[in-house]
DNA sequence: TTAGGTGCAAAACCTTTGCCATCCC
DNA sequence: GGGATGGCAAAGGTTTTGCACCTAA
């Protein structure tokens, strides 16, 4: 899975340093923004294309929802998320079960399955009492 | 949960019709590329727009995968999807469940859930054997 | 030394919006 | 008639790319 060589450099380690001291499922913009006074000069640029590359060695998970921007997620086991419809926030979700469905998806589709996810789409509670 | 007020003009009739008659999850602008010959002229803002209000309606199902565009699918009953990470293309999956899924994720979250997605990444038969 | 990585700026893309003419009810 | 819609073009925002300069290994 893993197959391209990579270095480790700072904005890379940071990058996913940052990810994984967090449960905000951050966008890009808050992660450049976040690290911006750690690394000056870092580029947005960067902060994508090291996303991209950690995604592809399954260091995180893309979270595509409502809402314009990317979510992204340092994956620590398989779970589900729920995004507020109102406030756009990304919450994490363990349903049981979802270990199988892989297996199971891939028996019924005859495709070779690498993951899934599971996203529910609703109102959080601070959003349904401020009725925003 | 249907609230606006709505005309029926030929060009969302057209829409919901090919929406409703093809399989294969199609991006706004195959939609309307589509849909250009039948109606000329056709503006793809309108189709974006139409989308938007038949979403609404819950005529349809937005599914963000991989991929640049948001693919369409007309929606029958819940199901999940499976997308191929080499040609894109989108194909419907039914795994048992899910129905009573929003409500369990409402109870464990707090959350007024309104709906939810299953989304499988993978590799289609076809992609593999080209190994493209 | 050298291939991968970074910054910067420009490009590419998809999607949304403003405006005004048009059409449905 | 009046308000919802459509067409067109421009704007908006996010993500990607080209290029020259670095830098980890």
């Amino acid at each position: 899975m893993e197959k391209q060589p990579h270095r480790n450099t700072k904005q890379r380690t940071a990058l996913l340093e940052l990810l994984r001291s967090t449960k905000s499922h951050p966008t890009a913009a808050w992660l450049h923004e976040r690290l911006a006074g750690e690394i000056p000069g870092l580029s947005l640029a960067t902060v994508y294309r090291n996303l991209s590359v950690l995604a592809m060695q399954g260091n995180l998970q893309i979270i595509r929802s409502r809402g314009d921007a990317e979510h992204f997620d340092a994956i620590a086991s398989s779970h589900g998320h729920i995004v507020c419809e109102a406030c756009d926030r990304v919450r994490d979700l363990d349903l049981p079960d979802g270990e199988n469905w892989d297996r199971e998806a891939a028996k019924a589709s005859g495709y070779e399955v690498s993951s899934h996810q599971l996203i529910f789409f609703g109102i959080c509670p601070a959003c349904r009492k401020g009725s925003r």
